[in-house]
DNA sequence: CGGAAATTTGAGACGAATCAATAGCTGTGG
DNA sequence: CCACAGCTATTGATTCGTCTCAAATTTCCG
């Protein structure tokens, strides 16, 4: 058995999720080795296409993605390695958003959760994880301020990252630019900017040549005041060690 | 049968999500029979609650509200009557919000989706439903003017009456208060009070006495460039008539 | 090494928040 | 029926946060 840091970041996070049988390991390591490698700025899936079967992100970053008529662009969520994509639980459902691959990709068809009782706990749960987020999506916008945002979503990436094992210590790769944070947050990429580097400047975080680390993120998340999401009995989000 | 007009906003909404057996009306009429009254101000659901059977808002409006430590307070999304409140599929679920009743509110246990297909279909739609509201109100905060917030939010507030029997033409009766619709728009009250004056003066919109009517829906809906959620194959939305 | 993309910087404009005060309603009790 | 209390809505003046538009610089990548 491969150790954590090793693992793959499905394998990682569905077993976090729910505890697997070797059987549903084994399946999701089928699942993975056939795999489609999908190149950055493609989508993975376009608003209003029927959704078949649910998808896993093996690797790479994507984002469901809005965009206005007008050319403005609101990114709704994030997609990080081993979430699921396009589970849905009613007949002839649509994608209500694109879904773009935010660097290069790769994606497999995810196992019948039908013949897995563990996956498909790890699914549900994973299902409402991405309710809490896109949650947490809006309490950003709507009641945050620039630099507030900026920290709450970097700290929701930590814990997301860590869950499926890509995250060490609390620094991990960050492989978007200013201009896609700032679609996500709501701000200009100008803004987004000036605020990084405050942030920079009072040493909450480092972010240099695509790996970014948070420097105290339990102590950043009480500064702003963040609770991570919960959703079943225990928490699911990774717990920042208290320094 | 009774007309749209006076049909339980319960049963018009789940006839209109999915095809219903005359057995599975009955068993809403039976549900709604045994409803509760809640108080407003009071809370349907607490964050961090496990949530056990889901619930059939039969009349008042709700909403699912956020509140940060240092008094802000985001409204995540609201709920009107006919909507499904803490539908889950996955066990030992936690609310991730508390739900509060805006008006005083009738709420009955949902029947069990597993004893009628149509029904459970229709739930399914409903989540559906629920999630697509969730990105509306996303690109809402993250990318629209305070005008614009506010004319799409009213817009889907209408188009959700409709769903429910509960809108006569382009108006409906609306019982929140400036302060409420602030928070669920990420604005100040007074803030909502000035655009509400300007939309007043072009003429979009009247409010008087707890009744909402926009003037032209379809229009305004083009004006902010509007696109109602749609979910299957036909769109679940009520369709703007074109003047 | 060269060109494109990403980041950084500056000045000024604008949207929305804030603070504070007034006016209008709604319901309640005398 | 009126007076009052307590919300809700409205108004004004000012401040603050973020956007806009450019331009310069750095980084990345072929």
């Amino acid at each position: 058995m491969p150790t954590v840091a090793r693992m793959q970041p499905v394998v990682a996070r569905m077993s976090a999720l729910a505890p697997l049988a070797a059987s549903e390991v084994e399946a999701l390591h089928e699942a993975i080795g056939r795999a489609q490698p999908i190149r950055a700025r493609r989508e993975l899936l376009t608003e209003g296409d029927s959704v078949e079967n649910a998808r896993l992100l093996v690797g790479g970053w994507a984002a469901r993605v809005r965009l206005l008529p007008d050319g403005r662009r609101q990114l709704v969520s994030f997609v990080l390695p081993g979430d699921v994509l396009g589970l849905c639980h009613h007949p002839s459902p649509l994608a209500v958003s694109s879904v773009v691959a935010l660097t290069d990709v790769s994606l497999c068809l995810a196992p019948a959760g039908s013949l897995f009782p563990g996956l498909a706990r790890a699914f549900a749960v994973s299902r409402a994880l991405d309710e809490a987020y896109l949650i947490a999506q809006v309490v950003r916008l709507g009641r945050l301020t620039a630099q507030e945002r900026i920290s709450d979503l970097l700290l929701e990436l930590l814990e997301r990252m860590h869950l499926a094992g890509l995250a060490s210590g609390n620094a991990f790769d960050f492989p978007l630019t200013q201009e896609v944070l700032a679609d996500a947050l709501g701000l200009t990429s100008v803004h987004v900017n000036r605020m990084l580097q405050l942030s920079r400047k009072e040493n909450d975080l480092h972010w240099k040549g695509g790996r970014l680390s948070l420097v105290d993120p339990a102590d950043l998340a009480r500064k702003i005041g963040r609770v991570p999401p919960r959703v079943s009995g225990a928490s699911a989000a990774f717990q920042a060690p208290v320094l």
